[in-house]
DNA sequence: TACGAGCCTGACAACGTTGTCCAGGCTCTA
DNA sequence: TAGAGCCTGGACAACGTTGTCAGGCTCGTA
């Protein structure tokens, strides 16, 4: 009440940030030295508080809170009338530390806001509320440090598992943890050096059927734009490619393949540097669907139709004109896949790790029938 | 190690969920009724164990795990190793019963899968992150039970704040946690008989320009396909549409409004209503994102064109043929300008309620310049 | 040599909850 | 009416950490 100066001072409670970004992680104003040990949660009544004004033991309200039997009708009463008035709500955190699970998980992805996330954590969420778990979650940001941080903080707050899209491609650090009980499942991308539970879609094969469904009509000289290769499934992707083309009997010029970050100049450049030159491809095959979004833009620059198949689904690509041809994964599947055999994992029914494919639907819609067009 | 028989059972722990969905909560496997008590974090070692180790004194280690000062390198090596040796992590469980903070914030929102909120919730974790603080989310999937179930559990987790997108419209069962210190900010709509920072975009003024816009362009006839009207942002919407039309002198037939859930059946059946009869609309405006795609999707299998604007971005807007001219907001300012209210307030700099309203942007792409197709 | 200052270190209580265990009062039956 | 058994309630320790405080050590100085 009368500490309004209260200021959010959790300096040491954060969790690390690595500097490199290069991105400032501290603001200016929550730079305050002092410690404040006096800021509790605004002092909130506790089960004693209750217990002395209904006029009983502590145990009891503990029962009537958690509904165990063994009070009287009229005991309860009196308990409920004294949560009422004193706005009493269970403080979960010292609960947690006297039952030893958080009934939380942690979820790492790269970007919540890329909308191939988006379904996938929304599959984890729902499969973690089936079991009365909460879900926290954490963008890497692609940075492998980031996820190491991520990861360890969760780590620290006992989730008791982790859903993890791999940013970096060591993960011994989490050893130790996986060994405490932190069940573990790995998504969308294998872990590294660490054996544990894997989902994975069938990037190799859903490219493959993609690059070939291009040969199919008639294609030759076919361009494949991707993420970076130290990606795992950027690497897959590109291997399916490769194998396509290579069962086709088709050799494949360097100038065709280009891989890197996907920021919109990079693609940009690549699909116009592969669609001139005296042997322009007449195809191109799109690792991703940020990929995808720009080389259909470049295209729609374009004056000579180009085939294009993309990996990912995207929204409204029925709608293009024509009809954006792709590799869809299942985003939701992987998440929902992820969750269930992370939670048969904490029944204790599941023991070896194992890795787990889905596998990807090719959806035709038009670009990816469009004939070579020499 | 011996105990692979643990099973994850957090009935008692569990959020509440409530049983009006129909949906089966809780899985026939986790069923159990017996208790175990001895389920630990698979027995991680404590503070206790590394100072046994090291041979020192419990608060030792607490001092060389949070680089308090005051530790001799010597002390501070064997703790070290000590702590390497045992795979110690620090238990933040109950660093924060002792703390009284938990650096970590809830959100609370509609659905993570819709593009609308992926990049609401990103821009939310990445002021959290700045503040050091952890984001744990959860989907009301537009159920008001839901999310005060959501909103209750994670008070009881002792969130340092709350970014709520209501579902509901009431939430006078917040008050006595934000009595209790529970910073809490409202996006995307506001909240409902309670007295609480809200950020919220510009419904009302996005959609009047966006109907002044087909105006403009010379239609009389125009649509309104929106969302359920106890939905704020709805009927915010709706009264922008009504301004307009009213403002122009045009007298609005009842069967040019369709209110309702935004499921593609419904919004496809209202489309479609509108554009036949004996006065067709000649011009849409649509709501949301979800309705625009519908919307879009009946649109290019009707031979007549009719101009379109819609509320919410949407990728690949610009290269559907026409472009589809929409009402921006930013989702990401909504979140980042909500979250960082949060800090401040948490900060104890901030006192006072205050309702902000971001602006929209109208965006112009050819689907709202179709002149009207008498 | 003695003594205070300053530095390290550790014992202890507390955070709010739950599990264990026991006490007292009640009912029921022989 | 006494004893057995059940029901209700409460005292207490423990979960793993941190803040407080006091004790012991070293060092420099009188």
């Amino acid at each position: 009440m009368l500490d309004a100066t209260s200021s959010y001072n959790p300096m040491d409670l954060r969790i690390p940030v690595a500097d490199r970004t290069g991105h400032r992680t501290v603001p200016e104003t929550t730079r305050r030295t002092e410690s404040l040990p006096g800021t509790r949660y605004g002092n909130r009544p506790t089960m004693k508080d209750v217990a002395a004004r209904a006029g009983v033991g502590l145990k009891t309200v503990s029962r009537v809170v958690n509904g165990e039997p063994g009070v009287t009708p009229e005991t309860e009463r009196r308990v409920q009338e004294a949560i009422e008035a004193l706005g009493f709500r269970r403080n979960d955190s010292a609960r947690v530390l006297r039952k030893g699970r958080t009934a939380s998980i942690g979820l790492v992805l790269e970007d919540l806001a890329d909308p191939f996330y988006g379904p996938l954590s929304r599959a984890v969420e729902e499969v973690a509320r089936a079991h009365g778990a909460l879900l926290i979650n954490g963008s890497s940001a692609e940075d492998a440090d980031r996820e190491q941080e991520l990861v360890l903080a969760l780590c620290a707050r006992r989730v008791d598992g982790l859903v993890v899209i791999p940013a970096g491609d060591d993960h011994r650090y989490l050893e130790p943890e996986i060994k405490a009980g932190v069940a573990t499942v790995f998504v969308d991308r294998p872990a590294g050096h660490i054996d544990a539970d894997i989902v994975v879609s069938d990037n190799y094969g859903g490219a493959r059927d993609g690059v070939k469904h291009l040969i199919a009509h008639g294609h030759r000289r076919i361009g494949f734009i991707g993420d970076m290769p130290r990606i795992h499934t950027a690497a897959e992707r590109l291997r399916g490619y490769r194998t396509a083309m290579e069962d086709a009997g088709i050799p494949v010029a360097d100038s065709w393949m280009s891989l890197g970050v996907t920021d919109p100049e990079r693609v940009r450049r690549a699909a116009r540097e592969m669609l001139s030159g005296p042997e322009p491809v007449t195809a191109i095959f799109t690792g991703n669907n940020r990929v995808t979004v720009t080389v259909i833009r470049v295209l729609a620059e374009h004056t000579r139709p180009v085939a294009l198949v993309g990996f990912d689904d995207i929204e409204l690509a029925d709608l293009l004109n024509p009809g954006v041809t792709v590799v869809a994964q299942d985003a939701a599947a992987l998440g929902r896949t992820a969750a269930e055999r992370l939670f048969r994992r904490l029944d204790g029914t599941l023991l070896t790790p194992e890795r787990i494919e889905l596998p990807t639907r090719l959806i035709t819609r038009g670009s990816g029938e469009l004939p070579p067009a020499d």
